[in-house]
RNA sequence: GCCGGUGUGGCUCAGUGGCAGAGCAGCGCACUCGUAAUGCGCAGGUCAACGGUUCAAAUCCGUUCACCGGCUCCA
């Protein structure tokens, strides 16, 4: 006797065994929908045979387990057809993914993308004759003879730490697969191979470079359009794009990584530059300035030399080495340490907004998001080490002002420990990782962490925003660093009269400019609000003789302090509106016979179209009202 | 750096071995205009660079550079 339930429904089955598909049945929560089961809290296959009752439930695709389980299932039907087109592939390994799966494959010659409508065609024939999926366990021997001419499948076999291991079959393909996956291939409906790439095997540079192929998989059609149509148009916010289009910045052969910046994108830096100068000034911070080159020494001494050389651009002067600057913090030292400090003088905010370079392989560079030279918000701050929490938790409240009240960004924290190439001792490093979990604890900041991927002299908090494709960069950053301030004897006398050794804080806001600026333009899509546009205020004459109107209005505009620009072609009034539209202005002037007359504006919105004629008195007080953050 | 793709006027793109094209932008002329493109005309390209194959190369081959999508690496 079996008894299955779910929620308030029970059933008792007569048998000592029974598929859970059948137990589904059992109790009416069959339909062709279900693609797979929760079985005690368990997602199991459909075919899997119990010979004990307990909860269950139905698994379909339009549920967040289901769709991950109708991806990972795409994936091997994926597989299957590349089978078919290319025999002798060897298979790496191909997970769901947010949005989407991938599959790694080691191919002999090559696929491009013009190849995949061809596997797309064989996938829709395996998943038109409902091809079974069939699990099988096996012993690890078994696994290991079954794949014995499939070098992946081995390695992963054997680096799987336990007895037995699963198999899933569809024809003539086999994987070594965890699972659930849907019961046969018919269940697969609305995907779309995507793109191709290259992805080292296990992710190793070292390791051979496999052929990745990334794809897609919804539950209904609708869906998988929906999903393509936001796609495309998050193309059309591409920052890279906008830019242009915009006239923000432009990138160019003679110096790659190394963005030029326009006059519309200095005004909207600068911009930036202002609101991070006033906010600095309210939280207690000063403001530095350190060289770009400086002498090699001074990296040995920083530990740069040691552990971040690839990464320098070296030069010389007067026959003596000198290198530019990756980072701001040794020349942040030099500049603390010209005075003798004491515990009254922290903490002790320097922060700068460095341009600092950086090497960065060629293949990695993308448009103002990953460049090889940028503008950190930097800033190094001194604090004795029973301040670092108090310190912490104030950066962080800095933060969250910027990114969430100021810009309205989601944002995800990651901690970063310990590097295998790094500096200082396991006591030190436990001290530091510990405050900083502690800092993220006790204000229920929800994070990940990342082993490994601290700072060589520092474990780090990290601040990560989206892209218009979902794709996250880092921003802020905060880094514990118990090393430098030793390695230049920078010292603080403490109460007890004592020299002491202060702990540094390395923190940026931004990030840098560059990237911020990146992400700023695909978050608004090019229509940057009022106290951030390049332009604020667009005055349109509608002919020729009210040119001198509009200069007066210019005038004026100029002296309340606004980015005000004059349309000035010979153009018809709609051309004008549209072109102004095109570039995103927030305000449109609209200024004939009439506003001439009255010295009114008739007020045109980006963001609400025509407002009509008001004073400008009623033009102010309107602006006035705009979120700004800086006034 | 690695894998795959791409490179034609300022921008978007056609042109697959036989005289380099279109639209937009630009410039000139006319229109003096009321809330998302006025009309006509003109000019603009060493087809990324270098080398090769060919009677002939934007087009085929090779090398380099840059860019795009990933991987690795990172703010």
């Amino acid at each position: 006797m079996l008894v299955f339930r779910h929620n308030d429904k029970s059933c008792e089955i007569d048998k000592d065994s029974l598929t859970l598909h059948d137990a589904l049945k059992a109790l009416g929560l069959d339909s062709k929908k279900v693609i797979a089961a929760d079985f005690n809290g368990e997602h199991s296959d459909l075919s899997r045979t119990v010979t004990s009752g307990g909860e269950i439930s139905p698994i379909t695709a339009d549920t967040p387990e289901g769709l991950e389980i109708l991806r990972h299932s795409t994936a091997h039907l994926m597989a299957q057809a590349v089978l078919r087109l290319y025999p002798g592939t060897h298979f790496g390994v191909g997970p769901a993914i947010k949005d989407g799966f991938y599959y790694d494959i080691d191919v002999a010659g090559t696929i491009t993308e013009e190849d995949l409508p061809k596997i797309e065609a064989e996938m829709r024939r395996i998943a038109g004759a409902g091809e079974k999926v069939a699990r099988e366990d096996m012993t690890k021997d078994d696994a290991l003879k079954f794949f014995a001419d499939d070098p992946y499948k081995t390695e992963l076999i054997t680096d799987i730490d336990a007895p037995s291991v699963s198999v899933y079959k569809q024809g003539e393909y086999a994987d070594l697969c965890r699972g659930p996956h849907v019961p046969d291939a018919s269940k697969i409906h609305n995907f779309k191979l995507l793109s191709i790439a290259g992805a080292y095997w296990r992710g190793d540079e070292h390791n051979k470079m496999l052929t990745r192929i990334y794809g897609t998989a919804f539950a209904t059609p609708d869906e998988l359009k929906e999903y393509l149509r936001r796609m495309e148009e998050a193309k059309l916010r591409d920052h890279r794009k906008l830019g242009r289009d915009l006239d923000l910045f432009s990138l160019h052969e003679e110096g790659p990584g190394f963005p030029f910046f326009h006059p519309k994108g200095m005004a909207i830096m600068n911009t930036l530059i202002d609101f991070w100068r006033r906010e600095h000034v309210k939280r207690g911070y000063t403001e530095i300035k350190t060289p770009q080159i400086l002498d090699r020494e001074l990296w040995i001494r920083s530990g740069h030399w040691d552990h971040y050389r690839e990464n320098m651009y070296l030069t010389e002067i007067d026959e003596k080495p000198y290198a530019i600057k990756p980072m701001n913090c040794p020349g942040s030292l030099l500049v603390y340490k010209t005075q003798l400090r004491s515990y009254r003088d922290l903490p002790m905010r320097l922060a700068e907004l460095g341009l600092v370079h950086r090497h960065e392989r060629s293949g990695v560079l993308h448009g103002l998001m990953r460049v090889r030279c940028f503008t950190q918000d930097d800033s190094h701050t001194y604090i004795e080490p029973t301040k670092i929490k108090e310190e912490v938790l104030q950066i962080m409240d800095l933060d969250k002002y910027v990114y969430t009240n100021v810009f309205g960004f989601k944002y995800t924290v990651e901690l970063s420990t310990r590097p295998e190439d790094s500096m200082g001792t396991d006591e030190q490093w436990e001290a530091a990782e510990s405050a900083l979990r502690d800092a993220l604890e006790s204000t229920n900041t929800p994070y990940t962490v990342n082993p490994g991927d601290g700072a060589f002299y520092g474990p780090k908090i990290d601040f990560h925003l989206e892209d218009c494709i979902g794709r996250t960069w880092q921003c802020g950053t905060i880094q514990l660093d118990f090393q430098l301030p030793g390695r230049f004897d920078a010292t603080y006398i403490g109460e007890d009269g004592a020299e002491h050794t202060p702990v540094l804080i390395h923190r940026v806001v931004f990030g840098s400019i560059e990237r911020f600026m990146g992400i700023l333009i695909e978050h608004y899509a090019g229509a940057f609000p009022f106290w951030l546009a390049p332009v604020q205020v667009k005055i349109i004459p509608i002919a020729g003789d009210h040119m001198n109107y509009a200069r007066e209005l210019y005038d004026t505009f100029m002296s309340w302090g606004l980015r005000p620009e004059i349309d000035s072609r010979e153009e018809k009034l709609g051309r004008k509106i549209r072109d102004a539209q095109l570039q995103k202005v927030p305000y449109m002037l609209v200024v004939g016979d009439k506003e001439k007359e009255a010295h009114t504006v008739g007020v045109r919105k980006r963001s609400e179209g025509d407002l009509g004629s008001m004073s400008l008195e009623e033009f102010r007080e309107l602006l006035s009202k705009e979120f700004n953050p800086i006034h």
